[in-house]
Formats: C-alpha cells, sequence, structure tokens
RNA sequence: GCCCCCAUAGUCUAGCGGCCCAGGACGUCACCCUUUCAAGGUGAAGAUCGCGGGUUCGAAUCCCGCUGGGGGUACCA
C-alpha cells in the first residue's frame, strides 16, 4: 500500500502562531482524513528545526506540543512519541547534515567559502548602492582546489554554498498552484552548511525530508522563492523531489502578516481568551478553504472526512476575529451539550475563586451546580472566560454591590418599583420557586394587580436577584437562586430602594 | 531595484465558458419573537466579478498587459 507522509516541522523560537496551527490541521486532515479516504495510508510528522542555536526559546517545543494536543491535532511520529526515523530534532541529526554537505563538494555540487561577514555586507551595500539585485558575488566558486586546500589547512573559518546552475531554469509543481518556473541565473548560490557547523533551512529540510520519506512537502508562502533550490539541492544529490504544496498566508486585518497589534496571534492567546478548540478548527477550515460556499459548522470530523488539499485557496485571506467570534458563540450555543460546557467552564470558575478549588471532573462538589447555571447560560456565553462573571449570581451566596437605580425600570416611579418589590416581598414565602410555570402565572397575576406591565415588575426583580438588568429567563433563575437566596436578595433590595426612594 | 505569488461586496467564500445583470456566511441596518440580554426567524443595504485589451456566438470563468496587495531577496526559519 502507497504511503503519503508529510510533516509540520516548526523552529521552537517561541509561541506557536495560529498560522502553523491550521498549517497543521491541514497537514493531519490530509493525511487521516483525504489519504486513506483515497485507500493509502497517510502519516503526520512533527519535526523540531533548532538549526539557528541564536533564536531558540526554551520551552517552545513543549508549548507547541500542549497546544497541538489541547487543538486534537496529533502526530504519528515526533519527538516525543518517536518513531521509525528519529529522530525528529534536527540538532540531533547534525552528523547527516554534514555529511550530505560533504558529499555534494565531492561531486563538485558544492564548493568552501571563506568569505567574511564583513565583507558579504560590503558587497551587498555596493550591490544597492548600484541599484543592482544583491546576492553573494560567487567569490569563492572558482577557487582552486590547491588554494581552498591551504586555506582550510590554516584553519580559516568557512561555511559551504550550494553551486546553484548558472544558467537554464528549474521548475516545479506546486499542488495549489500549478508549475512555477524559475531563472536559475536569477538564484544565488545559497550557504548550506553554516559556519558553526549547522545546516541552514535549505540542506536541513531536504535531508530530512528525503530520509523521513516524506511525499508532500506543505509549508508557508514564504518559501516559494526558495523552492527551486531545494529541486536543485535534490537533483544534485539524486533523489525524487516531493510534492510542494504552499499553502496560504493569513494576513493581518491591515494588511501585512498577523501580528501582536491585532489582539492575538499565538495559539495559546486564543486559548486563554476562552475560544474552544472546535470553534478554531472550524474557523481555521473557513479561512482559505470551503466545501460548497454554504456549509459554516464544521466539526473535525466532518473535515476529515470532506477536506482534500486541492480546495485550498492559493490566495491569501485576512484574519477576521468578528466570524471567529461568532463561530465560537455558534459552538458553545448549539453544538456542545450541558455537561460539556459545564466541564470546560469548572476550570476556568476554580481559577477565578468562584467555585472551591477540587477535581475538574462531575466529581467536583459544585459541579451540579455550575451544570444548572451552565444550562441557563448556554444560549448566551459567547467565551468560556465570561462564565465566571455571568454565573456569579448563581454560584456565589453574596451578590455583588450594584446601584440601586438599575432597581427602577424605565417609565417607572421610584416609589412605584419600591411597591411592587415589596409586594413581591410580601408574596415570596407562598411562592415555590421550584415551579415555574407556577411562579410566572402568580407574579403575571400580581403586576396586573398593581397595574404594572409585567416586563416593568420582572426588572425590579431580576435586579434584586441578580444585581444585573440581563439575565436568562426569571423564572428559571430564580428557581437555579433558590428560594432562600431570593427571600435575602429581595430584602436586601427593598432595603437598598427604600434608602435610595427616601434620598431623592 | 530584482524575482515570485495572489486578485469576486468591509471580511471569509461559491463559481472552473452559457444555469450568474453573481449564490452562501460574518459584520451592518430594519422588523418579528420576547420579562431583560442573547439565541432564533424574516428582510434590506452592500460587488460596474481590480483596470484595459484580446479569444469566443457568448467570459467572473481562457490569454496578454497594467494596477494593487502580499511574499522573498541572511552563516533566520
Amino acid at each position: 500500500m502507497a504511503e503519503v507522509r508529510v510533516r509540520f516541522a516548526p523552529s521552537p523560537t517561541g509561541s506557536l502562531h495560529i498560522g502553523g496551527a491550521r498549517l497543521v490541521m491541514y497537514n493531519v486532515l490530509f493525511a487521516h482524513g483525504e489519504v486513506p479516504r483515497l485507500g493509502k495510508r497517510g502519516s503526520f510528522i512533527l519535526r523540531i528545526e533548532d538549526t539557528d542555536q541564536k533564536r531558540l526559546v526554551e520551552g517552545s517545543v513543549q508549548n507547541l506540543m500542549d497546544g497541538l494536543r489541547w487543538l486534537g491535532l496529533d502526530w504519528d511520529e515526533g519527538p516525543d512519541v518517536g518513531g521509525p526515523y528519529g529522530p525528529y530534532v534536527q540538532s540531533e541529526r547534525k552528523h547527516s547534515y554534514k555529511e550530505a554537505a560533504g558529499h555534494l563538494v565531492a561531486t563538485g555540487h558544492a564548493y568552501h567559502c571563506f568569505c567574511s561577514p564583513e565583507r558579504l555586507q560590503a558587497v551587498r551595500e555596493e550591490q544597492q548602492r548600484q541599484k543592482l539585485p544583491p546576492g553573494y558575488d560567487r567569490h569563492c566558486r572558482n577557487l582552486s582546489p590547491g588554494e581552498v586546500q591551504a586555506k582550510l589547512d590554516a584553519g580559516e573559518s568557512h561555511v559551504i554554498r550550494f553551486k546553484m546552475p548558472l544558467e537554464g531554469e528549474t521548475r516545479f509543481i506546486d499542488l495549489l498552484r500549478g508549475e512555477i518556473v524559475y531563472q536559475n541565473d536569477k538564484i544565488d548560490d545559497l550557504v548550506i552548511l553554516k559556519g558553526d557547523g549547522f545546516p541552514t533551512y535549505h540542506l536541513a529540510v531536504v535531508v530530512d525530508d528525503h530520509e523521513m520519506n516524506i511525499t508532500h512537502v506543505t509549508r508557508g508562502p514564504e518559501w516559494i522563492p526558495t523552492a527551486p533550490i531545494h529541486v536543485q539541492l535534490y537533483k544534485a544529490f539524486g533523489w525524487d523531489a516531493p510534492i510542494f504544496a504552499h499553502m496560504p498566508l493569513i494576513l493581518s486585518p491591515t494588511g501585512g502578516k498577523l501580528s501582536k497589534r491585532h489582539g492575538g496571534v499565538s495559539l495559546n492567546d486564543f486559548r486563554e481568551a476562552g475560544y474552544l478548540p472546535e470553534a478554531l478548527l472550524n474557523y481555521f477550515a473557513l479561512l482559505g478553504w470551503s466545501l460548497d460556499g454554504k456549509t459554516e459548522i464544521y466539526s473535525f470530523d466532518d473535515l476529515l472526512e470532506h477536506f482534500t488539499l486541492e480546495r485550498v485557496s492559493s490566495s491569501p485571506s485576512t484574519f477576521d476575529r468578528d466570524k471567529l467570534d461568532w463561530l465560537n458563540q455558534q459552538w458553545i450555543n448549539h453544538h456542545l451539550t450541558v455537561e460539556d460546557l459545564a466541564l470546560r467552564v469548572l476550570p476556568i470558575l476554580i481559577g477565578a475563586g468562584m467555585v472551591a478549588d477540587g477535581p475538574v471532573d462531575e466529581t467536583h462538589p459544585q459541579f451540579a451546580q455550575v451544570k444548572e447555571a451552565s444550562a441557563l447560560l448556554k444560549d448566551r456565553i459567547r467565551f468560556l472566560t465570561e462564565a465566571p462573571d455571568l454565573m456569579s449570581y448563581f454560584l456565589q451566596d453574596e451578590l455583588e454591590d450594584y446601584d440601586a437605580a438599575l432597581l427602577v425600570p424605565k417609565k417607572v416611579e421610584p416609589q412605584q418599583a419600591l411597591t411592587a418589590l415589596e409586594a413581591v416581598q410580601e408574596m415570596l414565602p407562598e411562592l415555590d420557586l421550584s415551579n415555574v410555570e407556577n411562579t410566572e402565572a402568580k407574579l403575571r397575576a400580581l403586576a396586573d394587580d398593581l397595574g404594572m406591565k409585567a416586563g416593568q415588575l420582572f426588572m425590579p426583580i431580576r435586579v434584586a436577584a441578580t444585581g444585573r438588568t440581563q439575565s436568562p429567563g426569571l423564572f428559571e433563575t430564580l428557581r437555579t437562586i433558590g428560594q432562600d437566596r431570593v427571600s435575602t436578595r429581595v430584602d436586601a433590595a427593598v432595603t437598598k430602594l427604600r434608602e435610595y426612594v427616601t434620598a431623592a
């Protein structure tokens, strides 16, 4: 059975950008969805490209893997789970690159370059002054073997550069764009092995992708200009090149790459802001891909069933926070069970000190309470992080202080509101709040007796019970808050309103 | 500067030569539902398919040029 192998190869230089997360999703959907549907085996590999020792950020590999797992994106082979093609960290594969670079020198496809950074800098500045395309002037390309040996013997520091063909063209197929052609003479002799013995990206990807039997190379579009170099490297090694698929970029609303200025860009930011993995994946799918132009809501399973790489758009798309927010709300309001919502909100409530510390599952002592609150709030919560605020009057005995003026609805006199609330106070002991229908009937009748519109009576009660002018349905809210707390709160509200009326 | 990629409403997209004087969604506005806020329902505004040339009986769809946007141009990935 033919095997398709794809990989995500980030450099551990910080937190995972959502563009990277989307790329991983595309890879997983391809390897675990589209490929199996075609009757082939698909594998997704995670590889760490840590060849730039200067930019490494401690902890970013772990952070990256945590983030991907949180999204539900898993890999078949990788630094933590291992696999037949390990190691999956480039700094541990150094010998392969050195050997490969040496091989290219031996076969005349690469050469030692002894130019100093200062000389390169000077060359570049001169080119800019003359408005010439910047690039290496191939100074060391034609050094005689004797000269090279002498410099090596003298211990001069050096790098290895790839000998790009000086004429002809390089063609390759991009899965999303078709054939792309580059003129070879426009392409530089790039460094493939650095002075510190580490490979540059160009050598490392080619060697690793080949050694790991990668069949499809997916990556960001910023790699298109260097793809012909990679193709030439494959050729120089005598290897078959993989299929390239340069995925579209995510643009910021102001144009250009998505950056920190526009809220978050790292996966962690979204996680902390109360987004669901489901909503994020759904949004990633909608951004640059569509099944039919009509369907908006996709579960990950739906995507596994329908996603195809060929339908990914080749044009970049702008990140639209509003649409993501809408999707998040859609997922919470309509696609999560009450139980599930309660479970997801629980750790946030614990973190906010809204409920006691305890196990983050159904055995938490207040789980039933959280679940009840979740049931009522499910239709109006947009982000999980809103839970502590929206649920506080259900979960805490004490109400946060509120302005007495809120107890007086529009077009109602304070005295009238007070009279109404006092009537409610009096009726409360006879009311069975657990019976929602009955509560509603009684309170509506009371409004009639008082000569008020139902809404005019309900608002003071709502504010008295919750301290807010917004809440879920009043009668369910009262039932969930419970008889005793409602009584206490109405008492407090009556006192508060009396003071307010007197003062006025 | 040079090289490359991209181009349908503010945004994401459907469309692969006639079904499109362009469909869906977000956002916006209005109305309905309604005890508040959401959710939900209905509807409206919003695109001379970036511009100009071709090809064709016929083009958003194919070709060329231009313009605009983006990317690359490192001993970073």
